[in-house]
DNA sequence: CATCGACCTCGAATCGATTCGAGAGGCCGC
DNA sequence: GCGGCCTCTCGAATCGATTCGAGGTCGATG
């Protein structure tokens, strides 16, 4: 046995020599539909069974192919929260969905690495990437992709001049469920928002808050529920939960009944679920004392009302964003997409008084 | 303006070159820490802007480094379907909780391309890789991987020799729900079982079919029950949802009631929603005319019953095969992993009579 | 018997970056 | 004023596979 200090794992080039072939021919055996003789490719693939030899190192494949075979998906903050958001694992689903004819892998990427983090936007080696709810930490990454020639999607994500958006109408669509709160007589209504930043904060909104803010979606909504109450009062929550709506709803319901808002317009069905629960422990009745409306369309997990809420196609959004991706990899230019809310009437709104 | 048939995306080397350095000092310059004056450094990164270059290209990069900072998780079946399972989804979110200390990104893969796909788990560039509940199917890819040298762990999973692997008391836990249901009287009891293999089928369920299964999980839940009702019979179902386990309720329960069975262990808790909806409609009582008992531990949407399961820690199990891998990769040997299933008693299982 | 294809196989260039050891200056101390 | 050391920079090799055009062999045809 003569001396084998590193026992480095077989390459392409060990199989062609043992099979007393060229790399070239033995690439092309591997490959499949090159013009290589029956004869010659069971010979390669003999030799490379024989020196545990698992085909072609996707590394040095994708770097000479100029493909990956990847998409990646931009998450805005950590991976794992996305996970506890139905709203975005339904987006992803659909992802999933539109972009099976690629065969694709689905790679999630928190938008910043947090600290430690190797594996960022730019570093990844992605064919086209996909931001969901994207906030303001992007626009250097978008920059970085663009140059590198990497199609970007953006779901509900200001994206840039040229790029495919998915979209929502969270202005309209608000506005509407707005409007219904009106015809019920509602006069004292306040807003539970989502974050307006990457920086999560809590609490009353003031409007240099609302002009600093950078994310489009709780901008949008919340304006279209200005346009029906100028003057509705709004409350930050840090992430889209039922216990940031919990916390949301004490923050605007524990106080003198006669300063409490009669209906509560929340940016999400977790954040109404959330409200909903507040009101319950606060002996509020709902929709008896208060009207709540949500935004997503989403059923909520324990919750026992049928929520009056603005009703998305999440999924459908995903998918577009994963055709989008399909058609930019052909080299097509696909256009933006915008879908459209419904205003679904459940249990938890009633006429006032 | 000269001919520019080729609008290539810059490299390093056109920037070194605008930079009036070699390309190996621009790549030292990039990694940032290298022995490089500070008026080099920031030519080289003037360049590049000038240039606009994006930084390294990942795939190069990940082929001379041989790592792509990237985890494959393999998901059996479509990438699609682990969306709409909230233990998979819990798994998941674990498993990006265990790996944070290496920031790599997280890449979903399915277990089997479907037909189309190109990129599979012997073709994705990944440092490691997690099974989750694989199949029969993952067995030649785990060669390949081995083969390869990258990590393997595997969830619920026969991953071969000396791999790590996580695991719940699939059989014991679902002993003791059976062991429970005999105290309360029960004697005909019925399982309502997860998929056997990867040909997804419905309906009673053979002794050769049980002998030719190929899913761990099934498998030994449906061991654990009959280790108490050793003439249990069993439906099988096409995968852990409330519809399929709606439909095997129907097979169940849609007979003469003379033969109906008084309890019916259901594999997971989706299935066991699924039952009792099927109970619900055809006018059976849960739990006073049958007992059902579900596996997991997760709130079930819409399910108005305290379900009477087996709580699994699905997020440990992710977080502890992260961990896990994080070890591999730092050249450790991590110890396999055996959690504990508790039984909660709630309100969808009674004594008999 | 010579020539023309058809069919395989091979060499060499390429993808883009990283890394290691060597070498070139500049600065300090004696 | 000179040797030695330290700091920065560079060349060249390497990671592993793919691809294109060239060349070689063999059978068939005029």
């Amino acid at each position: 046995m003569p001396n084998d200090p590193a026992p480095r794992h077989p390459t392409l080039a060990d199989v062609a020599a043992k099979a007393g072939v060229s790399a070239s021919t033995a690439s092309l055996a591997f490959s499949g539909s090159g013009p290589v003789s029956d004869a010659t490719k069971e010979r390669v693939l003999a030799a490379a069974a024989e020196l545990g030899y698992a085909g072609p190192d996707p590394r040095a494949r994708s770097l000479r192919r100029g493909r990956s075979g990847i998409v990646g998906v931009v998450l805005e903050e950590r991976v794992r929260a996305a996970f506890l958001d139905p709203v975005k694992i339904r987006t992803l689903d659909g992802i999933a969905d539109g972009i099976a004819p690629l065969g694709a892998g689905l790679l999630l990427l928190p938008d910043l690495g947090e600290g430690e983090s190797t594996l960022t936007i730019e570093s990844a080696p992605v064919d086209a990437v996909v931001l969901l709810w994207c906030g303001l930490r992007s626009s250097r990454s978008i920059e970085a992709l663009q140059a590198r020639g990497i199609p970007i999607v953006g779901i509900e994500c200001e994206v840039g001049e040229g790029l495919p958006r998915i979209t929502i109408d969270n202005h309209e669509a608000t506005r509407r469920g707005a409007e219904y709160l009106r015809e019920l007589g509602h006069r004292d209504v306040a807003v539970v928002a989502l974050p307006f930043d990457t920086v999560r904060r809590r609490g009353a909104v003031s409007d240099e808050q609302v002009a600093a803010a950078t994310n489009v979606v709780t901008l949008e909504r919340l304006a279209g529920a200005r346009e029906i109450y100028p003057d509705a009062p709004a409350v930050e929550t840090a992430a889209s939960s039922i216990e940031e709506g919990r916390i949301a709803g004490f923050t605007l319901l524990d106080v003198d009944p006669a300063d409490r808002p009669t209906a509560i317009i929340a940016q999400s069905d977790l954040l109404a679920a959330g409200v909903i629960g507040a009101a319950e422990e606060l002996g509020i009745d709902v929709p008896g004392e208060l009207s709540v409306i949500g935004f997503d369309g989403i059923r909520v997990d324990g919750l026992q009302h049928d929520l009056t809420t603005l009703d998305q196609p999440s999924a459908a959004k995903g998918r577009a964003a994963g055709e989008a991706v399909v058609r930019l990899l052909a080299g097509e230019q696909p256009e933006s997409v915008a879908f459209t809310s419904t205003l679904h009437i459940g249990d938890t709104t009633a006429r006032l008084g």
